[in-house]
DNA sequence: CTCCTTTGTCTTTTT
DNA sequence: GACAAAGGAG
């Protein structure tokens, strides 16, 4: 008996399968984590391999700690050897040793989306560019697309020489690299691209990790770009060990310059590529995989491949389509509630949608239910400004060239240094070819700004100080040591509202990472812990041991897994989106497609696809048809809920029922369980009586005829002065008193 | 220089 | 509808 007896047969062959490439064609739940760490195993303890010479590459950080610790259980010895991580900090950790080969100081900060904009402003602002024609965003994400494709600032200007309106395009990547670089920064896209680019200009390095890597495999394959299958390639290619494991139909990310040809023509790449498809499902039921299957069918580029379990039917797939977004919450509180009181578990439960907006109503349902929950994605916690705040004086400590992070603090907490003053410091800076902060360190720059000189002079003196003290203390220290010297905690305390609250309780969260780090790292640094910070994920910091909900974005759950999952929003111009319905091209409706089906194969015994009829959308109020996709799902592995109706007459009443009354009941019920701390009007004590002038956001003015108690909520009768008389729940028609 | 109001953009998804 | 950025008043 072996560890490797738990595997089916075509698991089994992907393990043995140790030399030469190998493409596995892993359906969803598959088992292909278990097939990639058993291969581990195998390689180490049958085949000798030294761990050392193994890397494994995978899509988050989630999923390589996972991957680690389930290589530990099998292996035990010398695990910690083996190189798991995603792309980026692999990258991260070669451009560390080496990249002062380009050019780079080897403690370089990486720049995220926001720095890339504020960068990208700083670029309109030098080449004069009219930000009512271009846009940051739509610059940058022109510039991440060559750069996913490898194509460099000179390459994209011949490629792009005849084409006028790409003429400023040209021109900001060209500068916004040149900034970059001054600034000793990279994004994210540059720490491929500048790998790939150290290997093909020092063989040297290339050879040492060729020789280093001796079998590589590489997870969520068809998420790659052509950089990432550059950079694997490149060191693949004297070993020739490289597995690849994906799905074709899981390709999620083409917007982030993914590029499916790598899985699709992966065998004409590889010539003499194994090919082993994974169909076997261990996850879901068959009633939940036949919907997934039915499907993904209609997609015409894809891999054909059938899903099956030996699991059973299970439990039909619940859909329920009601009257407004609100209801659709309420629903699924509602399910939640019931499905804890059988005895199960909140953590088993996952709400999935397709855009981040829609995680509100959800969020303000649940807190009525008094339901635990969290949220993955969003605003990332990094990127709150409180934190932003803390970590630029902390890269300011470390790195004085990043001229972002110095200018995003030199007036934070306020000191009395305005844009005129900052402008004249970066002026100089200009002019002389040094860095912002070292002009604002020079005594002749100062000179030009004249009264808030001194302000600047202060602001540098506290940092030479933290530099000074930096050489002595932890992360963790130092950390405290900004928030208490700059004032900022104290600003935040003396605002004393809840939002200054829930910012300094962010500051803490930061503290207890720090800590957290500091007990980790084999060598901590304030560098490695801005480089940690800077790669990680919201996805990363999902607590398997607590129990909540967890409401996510599909494209966020991919690689998890739920019993009980709700697929919510499910209506044409949501999901699929109006972009991709709206699109020329048919392959965007494709990959939604592909969302989908990543988003039923989550769910491992129930499954729940809700939509609302109307729905607010960017402030406008949309009515949607149900999803195109929800048609596609063969009606028998449906329950619609409707089944237990009688007779037609029941039937149709329920579905004429006037729907304003109908959504009133249900936000009536939803707050009958609200808890105190909710600042939801209270339905005892209207602000108006019998008699009194009112008016409604619809119907305008009118006079109240009756107030009757309902019991839950009040009933009003109103007659308006141009529509007439209305009855309305109280509660609903938000009424106001003249 | 700071604070307040107005205006505009976003919403598709993220390492 | 929410939030950031820009513009104007003090």
């Amino acid at each position: 008996m072996s560890i490797y007896d738990t595997l089916n047969d075509m698991q089994k062959e992907a393990v043995f399968h140790t030399e030469g490439p190998l493409l596995i064609l892993a359906g969803a739940g598959s088992g292909k984590t278990r097939v990639l760490t058993h291969r581990v195993a195998y390689l180490i303890e049958e085949k000798g391999v030294q761990p050392w010479n193994i890397m494994a590459i995978t899509f988050t950080n989630k999923a390589a700690g996972e991957m680690k610790e389930r290589v530990q259980n099998l292996v035990g010895f010398g695990s910690d050897q083996i190189w798991v991580s995603t792309f980026h900090s692999s990258c991260v950790r070669i451009l560390r040793r080496y990249i002062d080969r380009l050019g780079y100081e080897n403690h370089f900060t990486i720049y995220d989306t926001d720095d890339q904009k504020s960068l990208m402003k700083d670029v309109f602002k030098r080449l004069n560019v009219d930000t009512k024609v271009y846009k940051e965003r739509n610059i940058l994400a022109q510039i991440s697309k060559a750069k996913n494709d490898f194509i460099s600032p000179e390459q994209f200007a011949s490629d792009n020489q005849f084409d006028f309106t790409k003429k400023k395009v040209v021109e900001c990547y060209k500068l916004y690299q040149e900034l970059l670089k001054s600034n000793n920064a990279l994004d994210f896209d540059d720490l491929l691209v500048k790998t790939v680019e150290l290997f093909q200009n020092n063989q040297d390095v290339l050879d040492y990790y060729r020789e280093r890597f001796k079998y590589i495999m590489v997870d969520e394959y068809q998420d790659t770009n052509t950089v990432q299958f550059k950079f694997i390639s490149m060191l693949a290619e004297e070993h020739r060990n490289l597995c690849v494991v994906g799905d074709d139909d899981q390709s999620i990310y083409k917007f982030r310059g993914a590029n499916i040809k790598n899985i699709l023509n992966f065998e004409s790449v590889f010539t003499d590529a194994h090919v082993i498809k994974l169909e076997q499902n261990y996850r879901s039921t068959q009633s939940i995989l036949n919907a997934a299957n039915e499907m993904i069918k209609n997609n015409t580029e894809r891999k054909a491949k059938t899903l099956w379990t030996d699991r059973g039917d299970g439990e039909k797939i619940t859909f329920k389509m009601v009257d407004f977004a609100q209801q659709e919450a309420v629903y699924v509180a509602e399910s939640i509630k019931k499905y804890v009181e059988e005895g199960k578990n909140y953590k088993d439960c996952a709400c999935l949608y397709r855009t981040n907006a829609q995680s509100r109503l959800l969020e303000e349902s649940l807190m009525r239910y008094n339901i635990p929950y969290k949220i993955v994605g969003g605003v990332n916690f990094y990127q709150r400004k409180e934190i932003k705040d803390i970590l630029a004086y902390l890269k300011t400590v470390n790195n004085g060239v990043d001229d972002l992070a110095v200018r995003r603090i030199i007036n934070v907490p306020k000191r009395g240094i305005g844009s005129a003053s900052i402008d004249k410091i970066q002026e100089y800076a200009d002019t002389n070819g040094i860095s912002f902060y070292d002009a604002a360190r020079d005594e002749r720059c100062l000179e030009h700004i004249g009264r808030s000189a001194s302000k600047v002079k202060s602001f540098v003196d506290l940092i030479q100080v933290l530099r000074t003290k930096n050489e002595f203390i932890k992360v963790v220290e130092l950390i405290d040591e900004v928030t208490e010297v700059t004032g900022y905690i104290r600003e935040l305390e003396a605002d004393n509202t809840d939002e200054s609250k829930e910012r300094i309780a962010n500051i803490e969260e930061l503290l207890t990472k720090a800590v957290d780090y500091q007990m980790k790292a084999e060598e901590p640094s304030l560098n490695g812990f801005l480089e940690e910070v800077a790669l990680v994920a919201d996805i990363d910091s999902l607590d398997p041991e607590s129990d909540y909900v967890v409401l996510m974005t599909v494209h966020s759950s991919k690689g998890l897994e739920f019993p009980n999952v709700y697929l919510c929003g499910m209506e044409d111009g949501l999901f699929p989106s109006y972009m991709s319905i709206s699109s020329d091209d048919p392959l965007d409706i494709e990959e939604e497609r592909r969302l989908c089906y990543v988003a039923i194969t989550r769910a491992m015994d129930t499954l729940h696809i809700s939509c609302a009829k109307q729905r607010m959308v960017r402030g406008e109020t949309q009515y949607n048809k149900m999803s195109r996709f929800v048609k596609e799902i063969p009606m028998e592995l449906l329950d619609t809920g409707m089944k237990k109706a009688q007779s037609p007459e029941k039937e149709k009443r329920r579905i004429t029922r006037p729907t304003q009354a109908s959504s009133a009941r249900d936000i009536i019920n939803s707050k009958a369980f609200e808890p105190r701390q909710f600042k939801v009007t209270k339905l005892t004590g209207l602000e108006y009586a019998e008699g009194d002038r009112v008016k409604h956001i619809k119907f305008g003015e009118g006079t109240v005829v009756t107030i009757v108690n309902g019991g839950r909520d009040f009933e009003v009768t109103v007659n308006f002065d141009k529509v007439g008389v209305k009855k309305m729940f109280a509660s609903f028609a938000k009424l106001k008193k003249l």
